[in-house]
DNA sequence: ATTATACTGAACCACATGGTTCAGTATTCA
DNA sequence: TGAATACTGAACCATGTGGTTCAGTATAAT
């Protein structure tokens, strides 16, 4: 089941794939961008996080472990309490990403619009 | 197995969360990304898809049909071929998000609620 | 020294995902 | 008409995901 995807292509719309799959994976759950946003207010710990979003500590654990796998949070046990906060990626690559496939759609869609002037023309 | 999340939350990064989460959630995947990479520059057929990513149609058919859902695609079946094209969905709450999420980063001293004024306003 | 707190790990569950094959149907081509 | 093309749908498979419980361990508080 794997990948030889882009054989052909030389889009610069692809830096680091496995980054962005982990980075888009861990941002399409709600719970988990919930996390993100209450790290930006103010550092937490599992339990804390597992209290705000009435998940278990397991449960809670599971969705900082994505995250950190993602790069977007960092944690660090300081006794018995694992303290977790915001960094260190700062998903530029999606940045990126997103940001080249607008273009490409800006540009699509003008062609389209192109198209529909040509084929009004036509009829 | 559902959500009750940001039950304490009033936070406006959240525009629509099933539609990040489906947005999100569509990037994760690399050959989705191919996908819509390739759409970027031309449309194409399902079995032309399928050819360049060295899927069986069903497999892209599945692919197709969860950037459909993300609204990251349309289609049209013409004949026995269905065209896949890029639309109508341009991201722009995921670059919101995404953007938030770096202010939010790089001011992480500032209060975070300054900054969700400013984009409740917008949104 | 006990007890309460904060977490961890393993095991489990239901359902989603990314893929396949196979047996169709609907079009188009010759 | 018959054959090739393009897709579809159902069924299946292995693995991943989002959650749980339960039985621990390590630390902190009394």
């Amino acid at each position: 089941m794997r990948p030889k995807h882009f054989a052909d292509q030389t889009s610069e719309l692809r830096p680091a794939r496995s980054k962005l799959d982990a980075a888009f994976g861990a941002l399409a759950d709600p719970t988990r961008r919930g996390i993100l946003e209450r790290l930006g207010r103010k550092d937490a710990a599992i339990s804390e996080l597992a209290d705000a979003f009435d998940i278990t500590l397991t449960g809670i654990r599971k969705h900082v472990g994505v995250l950190e796998a993602a790069g977007l949070v960092t944690t660090e046990k300081i006794g018995r309490v694992r303290r977790c906060r915001l960094g260190p990626r700062r998903l530029d690559d999606e940045t990126a990403w997103i940001a080249a496939y607008r273009r490409t759609l800006e540009g699509r869609l003008n062609r389209l619009g192109e198209f529909l002037e040509r084929t009004r023309e036509r009829q």
